[in-house]
DNA sequence: CTGAAAGCGCTTACAG
DNA sequence: CTGAAAGCGCTTACAG
């Protein structure tokens, strides 16, 4: 028996207000989600009780009943680059419109948390999901797959997306800059990273440079894996290092721009003439990137975009309407600058 | 009737897996949720239905009967501002640790947004909630008073908090900037800061600031407040703008290091010597501030920390510990550098 | 250690 | 436009 406890605890429901108001319970439910299909009359004396009791609706009952809910979970690698937070912002800005909530989950690049996290994700029966990336478990891949609802894979653009996908090309991305700094000149390229096994992007983009650098028959390098959560100041240590242990090598492509922008200050404290000593190239196209000196050139991913056109998708989805598109390239600019 | 829905839309649920099992599904219900109270046998045969089946916990039906989920909802008003993604980073990594989930909101420093994003939230049943800020609308207090779980604000420390708090004072924090740069023998200090209005904590750091200068007998001039929003870009600008508006400016305590950094980078650039024209202090004390030339004077906020304790403290009392303190100054750290 | 009953607070068809 | 009944899928006491 619980009737003791709700009249202990004093939860005010959806029973309260109808009572308050005069009306049953499914009036108020429907004067509250479809105020259009109840009479003006009754919905401002409903309204009135809401204000009165201060009434607060019980998502999770209405999300139990209706076999739905209006959270939306979004599963990223790391809270801690600011990239992943960018395509958070831009799915945030949709979603809030649109009357969505985000239940936001971080894998710390582990693919086992990650699975956990989609399995706790997908009990609250939520409407749709995004997640970055489309390297998963097989396990999470099943669960996604069965689960029947919208699905947004963001960040890479990829060929067998399990729904819904957007991104861009790492591996593209790869190799126009690497194809940039050839036809600057630069034949001792080297591509400099953290945590490159977990962060299988930057992998790509090393693979995409690699492939070209084959083809123009340059050396090719070892990437340089750095074990550290890449941050702005390993940029700096990490260049010294290079210079000390490969003295031949004319041109870093480094796996982001924080690595970038922390080894362009550190050459200009140290004296280091960018590009004449090595030249220096980043990739996501940070504001930074262009007040250092010399002015790092890089490649502009769309985040925050990737993040709307990722929300926009889904929302088609859910409101009946199928997306133009099940897969979105977003692509990617290369900017030149000083510093190659 | 639903039965038939049940039967079409080949949900897996609890009496399947018991169904499989052998067993009823109070003994399912309880193998997942309290292993230990059900005999080893039990649990296996159970956890086999469960991985043959695929079944995956409906968390919403379960926060329905228990009347409680493990969602903490986290709002913050900004996403494109790092200061929170760091503290939300914190709160994660101490939630995820716990088996708890967060649910974010932005309320994009709109007070009523964030008293819809509040209203919305507890109608999840969250165990607790944890809030940028301690100025809210009237009405949100009372909702969040109402509600009687635990509540943490965090970024500021104040004197009433709603429950728990845990944050620093950006009014001792301003003087602190202003008595260094009294110190170092500025006279004509500026403060800049971009949407003063919204952002009522960089507000605090220049009314700290003017409360020294007023205290020294120094000018006291009204803070330049940009319009933009806060962003590395806007730095060189001001600065440019301020030594043009209000040439005898000696000193300028930007409201936070994006600006500071933006500023120094400018005024590299266009050979505006640092401190020597003009000295320049920041607030958050990022990574990036020690990096550029001149290194950046700055106050370090522990804002990963913030995110923490807030953490902890909720999920010291949802584990029935009261914290040690209802509120925390995490207070700060002044870092004189090169441009001051 | 295991189970039958009741209930969590809503919403969804179905009538009127 | 409004309401009575049934049910969403679990968990919480209470027995055994």
């Amino acid at each position: 028996m619980r009737t003791a406890k709700l009249t202990t605890d004093g939860t005010i429901t959806l029973k309260h207000v109808a009572a308050l108001a005069g009306v049953s319970p499914i009036t108020v439910s429907r004067a509250l989600n479809k105020p259009d299909t109840v009479s003006d009359k009754l919905r401002e004396k409903i309204e009135r009780a809401v204000e009165q009791l201060g009434y607060v609706q019980n998502h999770v009952a209405g999300a139990l009943a209706s076999a739905g809910s209006n959270v939306i979970p979004v599963i990223v690698p790391s809270l801690s680059n600011t990239v992943f937070v960018e395509v958070v912002a831009g799915i945030q800005e949709i979603a809030q419109k649109t009357g969505y909530q985000l239940m936001l989950g971080n894998t710390d690049y582990d693919l086992d948390q990650e699975c956990a996290l989609v399995s706790t994700f997908l009990g609250w029966s939520p409407p749709g999901l995004i997640i970055a990336g489309m390297r998963h478990l097989e396990r999470t891949h099943t669960l996604l797959k069965r689960y029947g609802k919208p699905v947004v894979e963001v960040m890479e653009y990829g060929a067998h997306p399990i729904d819904m996908n957007v991104g861009l090309s790492h591996y593209q991305a790869g190799e126009a800059m690497a194809k940039h700094l050839i036809e600057r000149g630069y034949k001792q390229i080297v591509f400099v990273g953290c945590q490159l096994t977990a962060d299988y992007r930057a992998w790509q983009r090393y693979k995409g440079m690699d492939r070209v650098l084959a083809k123009a028959g340059l050396t090719r390098r070892p990437p340089v894996a750095l074990e550290q959560t890449s941050h702005v100041q390993v940029g700096g240590p990490a260049l010294i290092d290079v210079l000390a242990t490969q003295p031949d090598v004319d041109a870093i492509f480094f796996a982001n721009d924080d690595l970038a922008v922390g080894a362009i200050l550190r050459a200009q404290r140290d004296g280091i003439p960018i590009p004449g000593r090595v030249a220096i190239a980043g990739f996501n196209g940070l504001g930074l990137a262009e007040l250092v000196m010399p002015a790092l050139t890089t490649i502009v991913s769309p985040r925050m975009e990737i993040g709307r056109i990722a929300a926009q998708q889904l929302f088609d989805r859910l409101a009946g309407r199928s997306p133009r598109r099940r897969r979105v390239d977003v692509s990617f600019e290369l900017i030149s600058r000083q510093s190659t």
